[in-house]
DNA sequence: AACAAATGTTAGACAAACCTAACAATAATA
DNA sequence: TATTATTGTTAGGTTTGTCTAACATTTGTT
């Protein structure tokens, strides 16, 4: 088990995972607009994340994710879905206001509280979605 | 409406405050033990909210907070107080967890969310407290 | 009051993230 | 293919927040 990411790095990782999911092929400048930072920025974190050995990379070279990068960002975006998955469907916010706070709050809840959240969720789901739909939501 | 703070800020006013609500009075070196961190970094954190009337500070001198600074203050630590009702009461999370969590969200959770987690939980402490303690929670 | 202990401040470093501007390499197209 | 456009890298800055070590001030104790 490798040290932890910072916020920011697991931004990075994140990104890069579903732009490879989607195209089978990353490039640098899709990270930076996908994360609106600049092109250097960029670069710096893909040779963090490449000393980690969370993605494969090298001067001017394709990116691609290794195995272990993979696990890491699936981690994440599993966070990230649980979280809006409960700010949608059980607080019944907004899916914008849902994505910024999944994205801001997947970085930094603990392993105990998500799975709680999860839960939650899912108990909810089955059991008193209507209910609560009434009364509670907007 | 001042300019938001960051999440270090946030800390320092919240710990001044809550200090300054326990015992009238306010010492560089109790903040820095409660966030423990250096006494050269509290004094610096005492600069920036001086510079931004949060606090009344000066060299050497008490530290007081401001009606300006009470105010924020307040809304740190009812997103706190919330959040830790929260996964406390409906998640049924433990104590020390859900302090975690809650001193590291109350910082980047929006007000949108924020409302609907208070107005969720107030509604299921009505409604729904029996049903889900023992069904759901640990 | 004098000394010792505690507390507060400053100076100087460091790490993480970001930026812009200049330059290098690759890709696209006339 | 030669030129232009795009993309990637580097160098050098900035901001925020932290630290340690040295020094200044205040407080507490004989």
């Amino acid at each position: 088990m490798s040290e932890k990411l910072t916020s920011s790095l697991e931004d990075y990782l994140e990104t890069i995972y579903l732009i490879y999911k989607k195209n089978n092929t990353v490039k640098a400048i899709d990270v930076s607009r996908a994360l609106g930072v600049s092109r250097a920025s960029t670069t710096e974190a893909l040779k963090k994340l490449a000393e980690k050995k969370l993605i494969n990379y090298g001067r001017y070279n394709a990116i691609s994710i290794t195995r272990e990068g993979e696990i890491a960002a699936k981690e994440i975006i599993n966070k990230h879905n649980s979280l809006l998955e409960f700010f949608k469907f059980v607080l019944g916010a907004k899916e914008q206001e849902a994505q910024k706070n999944a994205c801001a709050i997947e970085h930094i809840i603990s392993e105990d509280i998500m799975q709680r959240v999860i839960a939650f969720t899912k108990y909810y789901r089955n059991n008193y979605k209507d209910e609560f739909k009434n009364k509670f939501c907007t």
